[in-house]
DNA sequence: GCCAATAAATGAACATGTTCATTTATGCAA
DNA sequence: TTGCATAAATGAACATGTTCATTTATTGGC
């Protein structure tokens, strides 16, 4: 009767856990099959309680509400995307190159899923409340924070000349991608290629700057 | 009793349309007033109905849903506010100052209502199937239109020197603008004149450009 | 003025998100 | 092993957005 204390591979933690692992991964599953069949308003909670077997009650234990849910099913995939992302920036590339390179696998996800995608723009406007919500805002923090570190390294070897402060240049970046991400999503079947040049062409503008030249 | 016929200055129309328009009113007092209050999660269609004294199922004769309910009231004060910013822009003035007294009246209001604005932000993300929708789009889409106008006109005197597409300038203005907003909104207490510094530093920077200079 | 046609208003019924008192399962000490 | 303490699960009850068959009001023609 030593087995809880025999610290095997897959226990080194209690039954306690381990079934509270496994109910969350049968929600999850639940919940992203759903929401992708139905869309995120078509689909009800005592659906996805039902799909992964629990009561509709135990869905409140893992997510505080509907989009906490939307949220719980994200954030595994958004740490997929950003390592994927981090992964895919070629060095010593120009900057505008670095940054369609980092944003690329968010457009190759984002247009299987158009519908999803943009449920997740708007629910994702000024969430801080949920469970899920601080793991979903550290991603995105450290995102901007890799774009920070993109603007550092380009200053430093003469790619990009601005005095501006990096974090603030990272900023707006970002900005400018989600906003080129809704526009893009605003259409009627968003194409990846599309959907970059458009990211590239404001990019340009931004590095390029609106003139003229000399003023100050 | 000819009074149904006598078309005094009131009445050039018909007694339902008279109606309507006071209910329509009434309906659009008791839901600002609501929303302010208790926000825009915090009220109840119920409530609403109740405080612009008509049955439940009226209000949705006049907005296809609560969110649309948001935009009922908002369209007239977008209205407003575009007439206020198209007033103030200074002509033969610095393109980024223009820029900022457009934009400077929407600050002003929105800093009085900071959480009904971020309702706001969230509902009007792929806001298309409402009623109340066009309108609303058509009021964002006048004011793109606008700054394109300036942007035209900036760079037709040489405030400005780009090659580009003045109508893809203007939008990236108003992301730009946007994104700015959404983080001057997510603070604790917003205030205008620093939403508006903020404002105004990254559209120098894009004024300014990335650099280096004469890269091409 | 009366009547049929049409528009608008109504609220009970329904659908669905969320809460919470109760029940069940797990961990731990004796 | 037993029993208590704590965590988790449960689903009925509730709250609130939305629909729609029915009722009421308005219009235009006779």
């Amino acid at each position: 009767m030593a087995d809880t204390d025999i610290p095997d591979s897959d226990a080194t933690v209690g039954q306690r856990e381990r079934n509270k692992a496994e109910k969350r991964h049968r929600i999850e599953e639940a919940a992203l099959a759903l929401f992708r069949e139905k869309g995120y308003d078509g689909t009800t909670t005592r659906e996805i309680a039902r799909r992964a077997g629990v009561a509709l009650g135990t869905l409140f234990t893992y997510a505080s509400d509907k989009r906490d849910l939307l949220f719980l099913v994200y954030n595994d995939r958004q740490d997929a995307l950003r390592r994927d992302a981090f992964g895919s920036i070629p060095e010593d590339a120009p900057f505008a190159d670095q940054i369609v390179a980092l944003f690329g696998p968010f457009y190759t996800h984002f247009a299987k899923e158009p519908g999803f995608t943009r449920d997740l723009l708007r629910e994702l406007t000024f969430y801080t409340d949920g469970v899920q919500a601080p793991r979903f805002q550290e991603g995105r923090l450290s995102i901007v924070a890799r774009i920070r570190e993109l603007v550092e390294d380009a200053v430093a070897d003469g790619r990009l000349s601005t005095p501006e402060d990096p974090r603030l240049i990272a900023e707006m970046i970002f900005g400018l991608y989600q906003s080129e991400l809704r526009r893009w999503l605003a259409g009627d079947k968003p194409s990846k290629p599309g959907g970059l040049a458009a990211l590239r062409r404001v990019l340009d503008i931004l590095i390029a700057g609106l003139g003229p030249r000399d003023a100050d």
